[in-house]
DNA sequence: ATGGCGAATCGCATTCGA
């Protein structure tokens, strides 16, 4: 049975409730999976979601910050959350469906404006939570699993607007390119979004502060859909959900689309 | 350099995102 699963930094869940059901409405993945809910659990607008037939939930939430969840159509047999690099953060969430695919979404942390961990905590908080993924993977290699969200490192050339510009500005650099592919080879997981598209610029968030942000298309793919080698094959049909960036009072984040025919 | 914005919080300004 194919199923299509999307991604999506929301920045609020609860502000931008009317998008997300405009999203399931239209597009009606499976699975969606968002991220910066900024939300606690028992905050997050249920009801809507439930309503279109989203009514499998879980969610690994705190105040203000941070905050991922998974909504599925489709049941989900088991659950759990982990805090990498021990942040405090609410930051990953996995779900496992009937088929015995586990998805994990993750928030990796946006590493602040110094791409320098002695003079900025945050650059080191971001490294830290990369190595304590790929150690565990190292540990526990993932099978029949898909691995999402918002890693906030773009990691290509092609993932930028301007490769040379982008150097030295945290998540184009090449130490943390290096840490994302050390991650990526640790779990032996695919980049389904390039398998799918392997040629051409391709973006999933555009900043808020640049006016007209589609003319100007500076962008920048920090959102990723990536799938075990025993699974990848049959991920198809990826599409980043441009649009949805010009939508009323939007997520400075586009979704991102992928099915795997299961 | 995008960073000229936007969100959340015990705001009446500050922190954070990227």
């Amino acid at each position: 049975m194919p199923f299509t699963l999307a991604t999506w930094n929301i920045n609020s869940v609860r502000l931008r409730e009317p998008i997300v059901l405009k999203l399931l409405q239209e597009e009606a993945p499976d699975v969606l999976c968002l991220q910066e809910c900024k939300s606690p659990v028992d905050k997050i607008p249920t009801e809507g979601f439930a309503a279109l037939g989203y009514t499998h939930m879980v969610a690994n939430g705190q105040k203000g910050y941070n905050g991922v969840m998974i909504l599925s159509r489709l049941p989900i047999v088991d659950a759990g959350r982990h805090d990498f690099a021990n942040l405090g953060h609410a930051r990953h969430v996995a779900a496992r469906l009937e088929n015995g695919v586990t998805i994990h979404n993750h928030y990796v942390p946006a590493g602040g404006d110094k791409p320098d961990r002695e003079v900025n905590e945050k650059f080191g908080q971001k490294l830290d939570y990369l190595t304590d993924m790929r150690d565990d993977f190292h540990a526990n290699r993932p099978e029949r699993s898909i691995l999402v969200g918002d890693l906030n490192i773009a990691p290509r050339e092609d993932d930028v607007w301007d490769h040379k510009k982008l150097l030295k500005v945290v998540s184009h650099t090449p130490i943390e390119v290096e840490a994302l592919a050390e991650v990526q080879e640790s779990g032996n997981w695919v980049d389904v979004t390039r398998a799918n598209i392997p040629e051409g610029k391709l973006y999933s968030w555009w900043s808020y502060r640049a006016r007209d942000w589609d003319v100007a298309d500076k962008g920048r793919r920090l959102d990723h859909v990536w799938a075990t080698t025993d699974i990848a094959a049959s991920g198809h049909s990826s599409r980043v959900v441009r649009h949805v960036r010009g939508w009323e009072k939007p997520s400075d984040h586009a979704p991102i689309f992928a099915t795997f025919d299961l």
